[in-house]
DNA sequence: ATAATATTTTAAGGAACTTTTAAGGTTTCT
DNA sequence: AGAAACCTTAAAAGTTCCTTAAAATATTAT
């Protein structure tokens, strides 16, 4: 399970983001409104938790404008003891659970199971890296679509992130097992991809190594 | 279970609608009164909620008129507190349920359910999605006649919307299972089927995703 | 049964997109 | 500097898909 939470109290983040984590909840932490609502609008988290009180955006306005573009991912409210008012404005613009603070780590990581336990809404089949997230069904990556070729060396890249890649294993994987020659083929559709990555924004980047091949990391890890 | 939802304020229109079709209940949202009757008329809900306050036409001038035309689908109207003449003239005009704003969306949803408890005066078959209605019984989409390939397509994509098909399940599922070859018939209905989506004015578009196939997905949806 | 109408098949041209090819440019390493 | 590896680009070649309309077939009405 994967879950975003925004959340600018930095320490009470470090707490619980370390309690879920132990207990198998891979969390995805935005410390203001707006980064927050970036990263919501992905269509990669199985619940998202907001703080209400927020820099730049209120947990609130990150709420509505989720519903509104018809994102359905379950939403569990925080907010500070006794503000009732905020738990009715949030439950009905479509929140799903609602957690008054302080509260209890276990507790939250408890809803969170609860909620992500029904029916999934996502039976897509999605491969998620970084910012990215590659659906298999319609050769998409970030709502983008990729060719043939494109998709299934950025399918091969998400599926080894991190890691390693040299041309012969592309181009077998791509072209097919005769493999014939052509490192260029590689070379060019890498350029293609790296064009795409360029336009999605993406803080991912494929990375050459030289005489070995190309790896697909985050831009801020090495 | 499937409703209208006629209100004009947008945010409270999609807390209620998250919460209903988190719980089961499928919606479509009407957000003046124009649309509203319009959709009214269409033969393919088991209920509608109407607000009273709204532009163009009031929920009881739409309530009126659907009721005029014999159309017994059962409505339950919204209005703002206090307002008991509504209420009256609302059960007059032959509502059948009655909610004060504000109100709690679980109630409306128990009264939504209470409602729809009876005797279906559906019985009817008809496969919905976005927009479009499709009547497996006299092969109507939205009321416009199709020919037997169409229908099949347009029957196949119904019953897996946001999924991509590819031409030869279309073709096995529509022509036979012996699937002899020619793409070009699919290519050829699928044009025909999006001229009629055309024509209907329908949000759902019949995409093409190459190499894969096509899928059916509303406008504003990935 | 025959004509009128509607549907399905066939076919062809072209539009849109993908892949291959190729050439020139850049970077990296020795 | 020179060589090898890699990048980028664009034109050529190849595919897939769209659209249209006429021919063939099926259906319905007269």
């Amino acid at each position: 399970m994967r879950i975003l939470y925004v959340e600018d109290e930095k320490y009470l983040a470090d707490a619980v983001i370390h309690v879920l984590e132990k207990s198998g909840i891979s969390v995805d932490h935005a410390e203001d409104g707006e980064e927050g609502l970036n990263l919501a609008l992905k269509p990669i988290y199985d619940a998202i938790v907001l703080d209400i009180m927020l820099p730049k955006l209120s947990g609130i306005d990150i709420l509505r404008d989720v519903r509104e573009r018809g994102i359905k991912t379950p939403i569990i409210m925080l907010s500070a003891l006794s503000q009732v008012e905020d738990k009715i404005k949030g439950l009905n613009y479509g929140a799903d659970d609602y957690l008054a603070k302080p509260f209890k780590t276990a507790e939250l990581a408890a809803r969170l199971r609860a909620l992500v336990r029904r029916p999934a809404l996502n039976d897509e089949k999605i491969i998620c890296y970084s910012d990215l997230y590659y659906n298999l069904e319609d050769r998409t990556l970030n709502e983008l679509p990729l060719s043939e070729k494109e998709a299934g060396i950025i399918e091969a890249l998400l599926k080894n992130p991190e890691h390693v890649l040299n041309k012969e294993y592309l181009l077998s994987h791509v072209w097919g097992s005769d493999a014939s020659g052509e490192d260029n083929y590689v070379e060019v559709y890498i350029s293609y991809l790296r064009k795409k990555l360029e336009k999605l924004k993406s803080k991912a980047k494929i990375k050459t190594i030289r005489g070995l091949g190309y790896k697909l990391c985050s831009k801020n890890s090495s």
